[in-house]
DNA sequence: CGGGACTCCTGAGGGC
DNA sequence: TGCCCTCAGGAGTCCC
């Protein structure tokens, strides 16, 4: 379940491994992720070097020294390993190790470079996908070209919050899942921002007043920046590409918090669950009106 | 246009 | 030990 912060932990990690270097084949194990790799599309990548790794929302976007991209997703389980050949030596790549083995059967594409090191995209689920574009045509691409504003930028504001709700008829919980409004929030960190701006998920984004709606742009900012410098989240599955775990989890106030005392000192109730939007919500009944 | 249901996938974890 | 069931859920698609 990756979501902004996971995904830019992993582009930070990315960076500092793979940039410069150009890519000398690509292996496809397992074509069928949730779109279908096709050989000749993944094959323009060949010969060209990695310039770029972009961020935008959940999405990674690559960027190639012969004017191409790669879009990816990680879905839910999706992970990149960086595997150099070198640190293998020294033991200091987490991957392969006795800890993850298994997880050797979900390796689904590999990109071989120059230099014989390896980008591995591994993913249980498969619920991620690996797209090749053109790099002037990217943005208008279809995932990407209805994104709302990355929240962490100063777009993304309480003019803005308050235009885009005009007129609109939401629960606050579907508006912050919505990627047209806010771009990068999931399921936890939306759970974890409206128990801090003491707010019901199923609050209807008509009663939200203007200390609200500040109260909810400022936790959106601070609960993502403390995630990325905790390096994200890692429930089960996320781990950065040098295989290193994050330790937002331990942050964690409502999510997978169900019959679990309020962690506000002055409450005496307990964690709840709801279903909403087919989602898992988790709040605090007392605290978040 | 909005909202709800459904879909893809597989491992973890609970019940028995 | 093993079988069966439920749950986790991002986002695209379809339908009303």
């Amino acid at each position: 379940m990756p979501e902004l912060p996971e995904v830019e932990v992993v582009k930070k990690s990315l960076e500092s491994s793979i940039y410069n270097l150009i890519i000398k084949e690509v292996r496809i194990n397992e074509p069928n992720l949730r779109y279908k790799i096709k050989k000749r599309e993944i094959s323009k990548l060949i010969g060209s070097k990695i310039t770029k790794i972009e961020r935008r929302s959940k999405y990674l976007i690559f960027k190639l020294s012969n004017k191409m991209t790669m879009l990816t997703h990680l879905g839910m389980t999706g992970k990149f390993f960086y595997e150099d050949k070198k640190n293998n030596k020294k033991k200091t790549s987490f991957y392969y190790n006795l800890n993850n083995h298994k997880d050797i059967k979900h390796d689904h594409v590999l990109f071989i470079f120059k230099n014989n090191s390896k980008l591995i995209y591994n993913d249980v689920r498969k619920f991620g996908f690996i797209k090749i574009d053109k790099e002037n045509t990217i943005y208008r691409n279809i995932h990407l070209k209805n994104l709302g504003p990355e929240p962490l930028k100063s777009s993304f504001n309480l003019d803005y919050f308050r235009n885009f709700i005009k007129n609109k008829k939401k629960k606050i919980k579907d508006l912050l899942m919505d990627q047209k409004f806010v771009a990068g929030l999931g399921n936890i960190y939306v759970n974890e921002v409206l128990f801090f701006s003491k707010i019901r998920p199923t609050r209807s984004i008509r009663t939200l007043n203007k200390k609200e709606m500040k109260r909810i742009i400022f936790f959106i900012k601070k609960i993502l920046k403390k995630a990325i410098s905790k390096g994200g989240s890692s429930i089960k599955n996320f781990e950065n590409s040098g295989g290193k775990t994050g330790s937002f989890q331990d942050n964690f106030k409502v999510y997978g918090k169900l019959g679990q005392k309020c962690s506000n000192s002055d409450c005496k109730s307990y964690i709840k669950k709801m279903i909403l939007a087919q989602r898992a919500s988790f709040y605090c009944s007392n605290c978040q009106k």
